[in-house]
DNA sequence: TCAATCATTTTTGTATACAAGAATGATTTT
DNA sequence: AAAATCATTCTTGTATACAAAAATGATTGA
């Protein structure tokens, strides 16, 4: 992985002397991965002993997910696993598609030669990725490449901007099924915007970019709309959230 | 003002109970509004001492600004007013940018016939705060405009992002002068965008925000490059920060 | 039996105490 | 006299103690 995932670590000279920040990466990563599920309350005495930690860097960790926007605190209430609403995962997957786009319009303009050869690269490996048939594979080479495309924008803070958000999306975009030939698809598009991109088409590459998250944001729409008027609709989630593969 | 200026208080019921909160803004104020210069070291004890509270919501408050990206937190160092970086500013200022054009290819398409009332009022109100030669008013006025297009883009997430944007490049925005007719032409350039808006001419719309914002990087730059190879830059810099108005 | 009120307990928010690394300054050595 | 090393002081990072608000549960009243 070419990049840290936090906004921070990116942008600091990395020798984390404090365990609030080794702590906070712990909560993150959990978050991520479900471990904590959504709208889990995080009580600090517990964290604090699962950690054997005090209270004092835990709340510490806490403060810095909550403006992250990873966790909730209402005030005297706790601080809880923010609970994303279908609204508002919409935006934020209409937000995504946006940055990626610009990214791609950037790097259609300004991608080196050598980032060039890394961005096909990377393409390859997804291919690879896929008739390897290991989803993980699949969802590693996928986010490679994508941040390749990051950082071939030239642009620092886009790029962390691009990053930190789609680590945000990722326990959602892994729900996001299951539909069997996307992953086809997806690498079509992949290529399509590969081709955008080392030709410096500009716009083509960010339109292509947009419909290509778009889709995504779209088949999750399609997929929470199946789940709807579900008496058990958290229960399927959750199960989803383990076991559906990446389909990016 | 419509929104508040930070991430949180938009999305979370306001009701502040917590002394670190009200800390947070009031170090963000002095941040912005240049009370605390770059590069300052913001001393706990100090700042406890100060506010009349003890170190523990200071530290709270610090964090939050750390992870917001306003105060670099150095391990075992201090916090300190970041100093953000040219080349980085500028990259800030192309996601601005973008993060306006899509506001405005939005709301042509999703805007409220209540909301074009208010999007007409907000520019006649600049109109009205030019003519008053009070730059404070213009700047408000400015800033109501731009927030109203924000929230005219119904995507929530998308209004907090730039918002949050907008108010970090709040202090380098004052640098930028000066250059007299400017604030004419942002005029004119509102026109056009409001007129792109209403009638519904998404990607006109969001063309006219793209320039309208890239401008005044371009300007941004302008201005420092004026400044380069100069011994006492800084000093300089603060100086303007204080007197110049603000021109957008 | 149900609801409302009050006491108890739990948990957050803040203050203080302590530990450890960094800055500062003096002393010593070359 | 200059530089390097060591002791002292200062500041951050963490733990603990305390205050106050909210959750919990029991008791009382209708």
């Amino acid at each position: 992985m070419i990049f840290s995932h936090t906004y921070k670590s990116m942008t600091k000279t990395d020798r984390p002397l404090r365990r609030a920040d080794k702590l906070r990466q712990a909560l993150e990563d959990d978050i991520a991965t479900g471990a904590l599920p959504i709208g889990t309350r995080l009580d600090e005495v517990k964290l604090a002993q699962r950690f054997g930690v005090s209270r004092t860097p835990i709340r510490e960790a806490l403060i810095e997910l909550a403006t992250a926007g990873l966790v909730e605190q209402k005030p005297r209430r706790g601080a809880f696993v923010r609970e994303i609403g279908i609204p508002r995962l919409i935006e934020m997957f209409e937000v995504m598609a946006d940055l990626e786009a610009t990214c791609g319009r950037l790097a259609a303009r300004r991608i080196s030669l050598a980032e060039t050869q890394i961005l096909k690269a990377s393409h390859i490996a997804c291919e690879d990725a896929l008739t390897s048939g290991d989803p993980d594979r699949y969802y590693q080479a996928n986010q490679h490449f994508h941040e390749t495309i990051y950082q071939a924008s030239h642009n620092g803070f886009l790029a962390e901007q691009a990053i930190g958000l789609h680590s945000r999306l990722a326990p959602y975009r892994r729900l996001q099924l299951r539909a069997r030939n996307r992953v086809a698809v997806s690498l079509h598009e992949h290529a399509e915007i590969v081709a955008a991109i080392v030709s410096g088409q500009a716009e083509a590459a960010a339109d292509c970019l947009r419909q290509h998250v778009l889709i995504q944001g779209e088949r999750f729409n399609d997929f929470v709309a199946t789940l709807a008027a579900t008496s058990t609709q958290q229960e399927r989630e959750r199960s989803s959230l383990k076991s559906a593969s990446a389909a990016e």
